[in-house]
DNA sequence: CCCTGATTCGC
DNA sequence: GCGAATCAGG
């Protein structure tokens, strides 16, 4: 792969986004992390645009899980992550005169639309019947899911459980994402659910 | 150990 | 210019 205006432009648009060197990378195809830090470099641009201040947060990588809502059903949190940079809606129909000259967030741009999500595949994940569960692990996995990294096909790893959540058909669609239990796809609580003896499975009482 | 970005240096 | 190897840090 050569560094094409169209890739350098993806590269840039991603990198001032705040996306990581893998994630950009993963993204571009044929590249690893090296090259596009590399290239960052070259271009100039590795101090990530924007206001001084570079304490840096946490932009594509989300690192803090955070204390999941109470019973707050997970939902656009989706978007929340996938479209970090975007203008407030403000239904307000008519704003105070621009008070706040402060742009709060530059860049507004649209993205390079990342999220590919899935096929439109049918076959729904192995969410085995409720009821041929261990009830403990089952309240577990649903406990773990509040706290899951919700990543998308692109962002797994051979580290993240690939445990998919939700209905592929909507957006409402993401994977686990947490450290992987050593050897298994998945993370400890849904290999919990995965792979269950048949000891288990018969001695449990109904 | 996993991940980050930064730098070096042979190609 | 490119990027693997390496380094430094979280």
């Amino acid at each position: 792969m050569s560094w094409t205006d169209e890739r350098v432009e993806l590269l840039k648009k991603m990198w001032n986004e705040g996306h990581s060197a893998s994630t950009i990378a993963k993204e571009l195809g044929g590249v690893t992390r090296n090259a596009v830090i590399g290239k960052v470099h070259r271009l100039g641009l590795s101090n990530r645009n924007g206001p001084e201040t570079a304490a840096d947060p946490a932009p594509a990588e989300p690192s803090a899980p955070k204390v999941p809502e109470p019973a707050a059903p997970v939902v656009d949190l989706a978007q929340v992550k996938a479209e970090r940079a975007k203008p407030k809606p403000a239904p307000a129909p008519e704003p105070a005169p621009q008070a706040a000259p402060e742009p709060a967030d530059e860049a507004p741009e649209p993205a390079y639309m990342p999220k590919p999500i899935i096929p439109a595949g049918q076959p729904l994940p192995p969410q085995p019947s409720a009821n041929e569960i261990d009830p403990e692990a089952l309240a577990n996995v649903r406990e773990v899911e509040k706290t899951a990294m919700k990543l998308s096909l692109l962002e797994l790893t051979e580290r993240t459980c690939k445990w998919p959540i939700g209905d592929p058909a909507t957006s409402e669609f993401w994977f686990c994402g947490l450290p992987v239990k050593p050897g298994k796809p998945y993370c400890e609580a849904h290999v919990a659910v995965a792979f269950q003896p048949m000891s288990t499975r018969r001695d449990r009482k109904r």
